[in-house]
DNA sequence: ATGAGATACTTTAATATTAAACTATTACGC
DNA sequence: GCGTAATAGTTTAATATTAAAGTATCTCAT
């Protein structure tokens, strides 16, 4: 009776564990787009040749879908992209709402050189972990991203 | 002999624990910080406001270690903090380098109110993981934070 | 004491990010 | 067909963020 544990203890775990995820993710994710920030591109900007090269032609809608960023945001990252002649933005007669953002020959070679560096940087990064770690982890952040509680 | 494996494989699992990693730290993130935002604060203010509650009055530069920001984004984050008359910034005489910056009365009445719920914010959200689930992925994200390699 | 270098902070220019209000185009129920 | 909804994208205002260059102050070796 009465050891209804509204225990600080849990709470103090939970505060710990949030903690050192933020701060494992942005270190790990840093670290990992060095190579992404030495060739001047953003990670926004990288994000989105990234999802062009994998995916093919999207419209804005679809790329902010895919990065999870608001519609104004990828407007403004397009354009940048556009400005730095890595991506085309254009109508079609179909529906004439839509943008159509794809890779220039520019923006193609660019992603396709360092899309293999930034896989070996995050092998490499992510090495720290013994691959059954790396199962055990993955498997904890997709049971933890789905937030099954509310 | 010549099984030295260059695998994909160990490489597409380095890449789909690093995606897992962002995309759950994101959503458990912004899920957390629903009630600050609520409250009309940003991220960085209620960060700032945080450090000050625990640890008392602070320099900028001690600020910007706590919060791993530059040195520019912790003197504009306080000078916002300080319009909203929630925190002071005041040079005293022993060395005329530092801004001191300390909660005013408003400041800490609000970050009182703020830090229990966001506590209790992220206690029912890392709830979703058992308690020894949370203490592996404490203990993963730990190891992954160091960085041994490089 | 003084001058070189370290330390704390600010400013600027660029990019990112969102919410909210806006324009343009299409879809659809009647 | 027409008016209302929905959809795609833009713009604006606010905050965040960094690197780099700049100012002010202090430290310390000579």
């Amino acid at each position: 009776m009465g050891s209804h544990y509204t225990g600080d203890s849990e709470q103090q775990r939970a505060l710990d564990c949030f903690i050192k995820l933020l701060r494992a993710t942005e270190s790990v994710n840093t670290e990992v787009h060095k190579s992404v920030y030495a060739e001047g591109l953003s990670e926004s900007q990288f994000g989105i040749l990234e999802a062009l090269l994998h995916l093919g032609t999207l419209n804005q809608n679809q790329i902010a879908k895919k990065l999870l960023k608001s519609g104004g945001n990828i407007t403004l990252v397009i354009d940048n992209l556009v400005k730095q002649g890595l991506v085309s933005k254009e109508k079609r007669s179909e529906d004439r709402r839509f943008y159509w953002i794809d890779l220039t020959d520019k923006g193609r070679r660019l992603i396709e050189h360092l899309f293999p560096r930034h896989a070996e940087n995050i092998e490499k990064r992510m090495s720290v972990l013994t691959p059954e770690e790396q199962m055990q982890l993955g498997e904890l952040c997709r049971k933890l991203g789905k937030n099954n509680k509310q």
